[in-house]
DNA sequence: TGATATGTTATCTT
DNA sequence: CAAGATAACATATC
């Protein structure tokens, strides 16, 4: 599933292609999950492609009336970009949600199967809103040991591995990277967090970070169907945990339910 | 055929 | 009242 590593991945490859460029025509294809404004949109340049948590941002800026807008993708479990460079490269019409135009005969679409995704367009006050709802960027520099310190006081009772994976606490992480992360930090998923000791919480930011910066480097994990814009992530081949029967040191695997979430680990690993 | 997969959010419980 | 837990959404795949 797309989770941090991943949506950076494609943000990445997604910059490339689209940065600078001007939208001549945008279309919606599905009312629910896409805004009817966007196709309204004519004329702007693209002049920023980043990533907050799990979503892809672009920057929209009319430069004629000083005019700031901002689209805002969400993959959820099945979204996906297909970038045409020339028009008669036609994009996949099935689970169509939005495609956009260029000046240079280029386009983007995108799809959704399951249609958790979306694709909203928001002015610049409401952007800032949604943002400063999510929790810190993990691999972001402010965030220390000490951030992590903070965040964990005030979630003395809640689960460990359900708290990675709120959005509001920690932007980014899903239900593979949590899972791994615990692993590695060799963390019992099922913990209280008030429970973890100085070193713990610790080595789980060490085993966060290094983490996701090594699922980077990976462009990500394909299970399922997700790929990248240039292919699969290479990364589902080092998951220690997810899915598995073994972990590295060959112990059995135990697969439990947090939240209807399936949670792998391993009984001797993580304490 | 029904169980399984999950990001996000609405709603329920403690 | 708030923190925490859970249900619901969608649908391809096994």
């Amino acid at each position: 599933m797309p989770e941090l590593p991943e949506v950076e991945t494609i943000t990445r490859q997604l910059r490339k292609q689209v940065l600078g460029k001007k939208i001549v025509q945008a279309k919606t294809f599905d009312k629910r999950i896409a805004d009817h404004s966007i196709n309204k949109l004519v004329s702007l340049k693209i002049v920023k492609v980043w990533r907050r948590a799990k979503a892809v941002i672009i920057n929209l800026e009319d430069t004629l009336y000083d005019h700031k807008l901002f689209l805002v993708f969400r993959l959820g479990m099945t979204g996906h970009f297909h970038y045409a460079d020339k028009l008669e490269k036609q994009a996949p019409q099935e689970y169509l949600v939005a495609s956009f135009s260029f000046s240079d005969g280029s386009t983007l679409s995108f799809n959704d199967i399951r249609r958790f995704g979306s694709v909203r367009l928001y002015t610049e006050g409401k952007l800032k809103k949604i943002l400063d709802s999510f929790g810190p960027e993990p691999l972001s520099k402010g965030f220390m040991v000490g951030v992590l310190r903070v965040l964990f006081q005030k979630r003395k009772k809640a689960n460990i591995k359900v708290t990675l994976m709120d959005q509001k606490f920690i932007a980014g992480m899903g239900n593979i990277y949590a899972q791994e992360a615990l692993y590695i930090a060799g963390v019992d998923p099922r913990r209280k967090i008030e429970s973890l000791s100085s070193s713990e919480i610790s080595k789980l930011h060490h085993s966060l970070q290094r983490l996701l910066k090594l699922a980077i480097e990976k462009k990500g994990s394909s299970v399922d169907n997700y790929s990248h814009l240039e292919g699969s992530g290479d990364f589902q081949n080092y998951l220690l945990v997810y899915q598995r029967d073994v972990c590295p040191k060959k112990h059995k695997l135990v697969k439990i339910y947090q939240g209807g979430r399936g949670t792998f680990y391993c009984p001797k690993c993580q304490k």
